[in-house]
DNA sequence: AATGAATGAGATTTCATTCAT
DNA sequence: AATGAATGAAATCTCATTCAT
């Protein structure tokens, strides 16, 4: 009667419709929360521009917390597969090269960069998912860095990967800047600043 | 919700009592802010902590935003403050000591940093006057740069800003984390990765 | 909360697997409902419960009340068979005895006393049906009353007969207090009253 | 922004206008779940027939659970009073005076036995101040059993008076049938078993 | 001027019932 | 026939802001 379904998960979609509904759904999330932030952006919105009625959201998203968790997952499986990716090359690459694949890590979420800045803001309410994303990509670029310096003592990356995530974050508020141009001087500061901490750090000294 | 009040400013206190209370009010909004985020901090909750009934809130300001924007406006003076107070030794201290300056700017903030970061947050709905702090704090940077190097191109201090900028909000979110304590070990990287780039692009190269 | 099905009644079920679900979908429904109350049950945790999908549940009991009549409907035959059974042996038996008879009626219900009061909750909004058991309930004590004290006048045994249906809801009451155990000490005060009751209106005066 | 307020108490008005709009609004409520009984009244319905907004019902009655308390509150205040009321001329009255009195208590609410049976009933979901109001009522009764019979064991004094409560609810269920009118001959039968009860166990053995 | 009661639009969430597959 | 996804009206509760006292 009145106590809140927090504890179902996000159902997972039967039928070809079911699935297109909650790709709609996802995607029109995204968009009202990166134009409105978390807080302003209402269920009621996002249900309307993804062509549902609100009890269809909520069949597949019992709450707007389960529904941010949704997107935090995907964005934390995207992440996931970039740094398969970069350590399946890491031998291979220069120190420069890696400090740039880092921080295109947040390109590559596209036009959703927005989305996940606002959805990573927040420290105190924000639901366990959002902070199991934070401290699963600290441990990812923690253990990139030892794959790449197997020297490195373990708290010195992890206290790195701690500043790498800020730089990461930096480099969204930079994407999505002025509405989507990448304001280029900045970002070009960004990756110089990034390089020269991480050759510094990892090594490569001559 | 409805029609904000939006024309009128802060009403600046004439007498004493008015004084206080305005220094209560803005005490309790920092706090209340600091808590629980911009958006779920009451204008109810704000004036019982200050121990003032909501009418006087709304005397000396005539909306939530406006309070938002009380807060971020002292805080743009202490930051001020702050860099007349590292210009007057810029020439006396060393590439290193003037990046710690930096970053030590917003610990100078004490028990609201966590506040600040809050109003900081969402690029979307923030304020005019939110969107200002983050211009001026740029160019005040760009100015020490400057005043520093006088051989910085102007493009370059205001692109190397806007990352310093970003190194002085990881700085912030460093020190609120975990509920008040710093993280020694992180804030160490972030204070050899901002001297580093500092060193690399002001000089001293001999 | 739309346009109700009130139309069709209870579907009887034809086939043997028919039958079984029927069983499944009533104890589920008995269980959901005496553990919230009827409003508070939901349908979908009446079928969840029986391993039905809700399509199934809605095709044998094509609305909540008619899903709450079929469980009420059980309660009165129930009842009238302990009536039959208790007219049977209604000159054998002392008065005291017929007390006592008439109460254990309900604990005869097993566990689903506590359904019972709930689905008899309610005079407003509840449906005919269960205004009906009410009525059939009283009829079927007023005669029992009358087989057995053939002088009785039929206003009088129409009156006790409501009364002592009091009586019967009282030790459904206590039945189910405190989860189950029958708070032996006030039970026991319940049959004096009746048998008192019924002692002193039905004459063994000798 | 999601808790509800359940915390709060009641608000008690301070200007002349609000202790009439409280007035109005509990009448309001107490007709409402009269009609309708607890979980089918909503709050919006008890607003409006009040003729006040919505916002004002929740101003002084945070939530619905505390609406139903502050009805609660004031039966169990005027069983009370009833109770000083019968204690006062204890020594001077009749065993059947006594018991009389006891049913008339339900009486003495006027239009109001039927929001209180509505508030009774449901054991599981009722909050803590309807718990309490059976458990003082039974305590009370206890209490003027054991001043009027001394030589009663404390633990009788109990267990009848779960009995006579009882008794009570069925004088206020006789009392409400059929939308207001007594129902004068199974009135009479109840006060008729209940004084024989307490005739029987309180004595005046002679 | 000062107060705090009043306002009501709007947010989240539920669930009986239907109907396409 | 059987299923369970879809629907949307409606319920509870919040809170920035106003304005009568």
């Amino acid at each position: 009667m009145s106590t809140p379904n927090s504890a179902r998960p996000a159902l997972v979609p039967q039928r070809r419709h079911g699935k297109e509904r909650v790709t709609a759904l996802l995607a029109a999330a995204a968009a009202v929360i990166a134009e409105k932030g978390f807080d302003a952006a209402t269920m009621a919105e996002v249900a309307s521009r993804a062509g549902a009625p609100i009890g269809s959201l909520y069949r597949f998203f019992p709450s707007k917390e389960v529904l941010a968790d949704a997107l935090v997952q995907r964005y934390e499986e995207l992440t996931r597969e970039a740094f398969v990716r970069i350590d399946a090359q890491l031998s291979q690459i220069s120190i420069a090269a890696l400090s740039d694949a880092l921080l295109d890590i947040v390109v590559g979420l596209h036009g959703e960069t927005r989305t996940m800045l606002a959805l990573l803001e927040g420290d105190a309410e924000a639901s366990k998912k959002r902070e199991a994303f934070r401290g699963a990509t600290r441990r990812y670029i923690a253990r990139t860095l030892t794959l790449r310096s197997p020297k490195l003592p373990a708290a010195t990356a992890g206290n790195m990967a701690v500043v790498l995530l800020h730089c990461m974050k930096t480099m969204a508020a930079l994407t999505v800047k002025n509405t989507g141009k990448p304001a280029p001087g900045p970002v070009a500061e960004l990756r110089e600043m990034t390089r020269l901490y991480l050759a510094n750090k990892l090594g490569e000294r001559d």
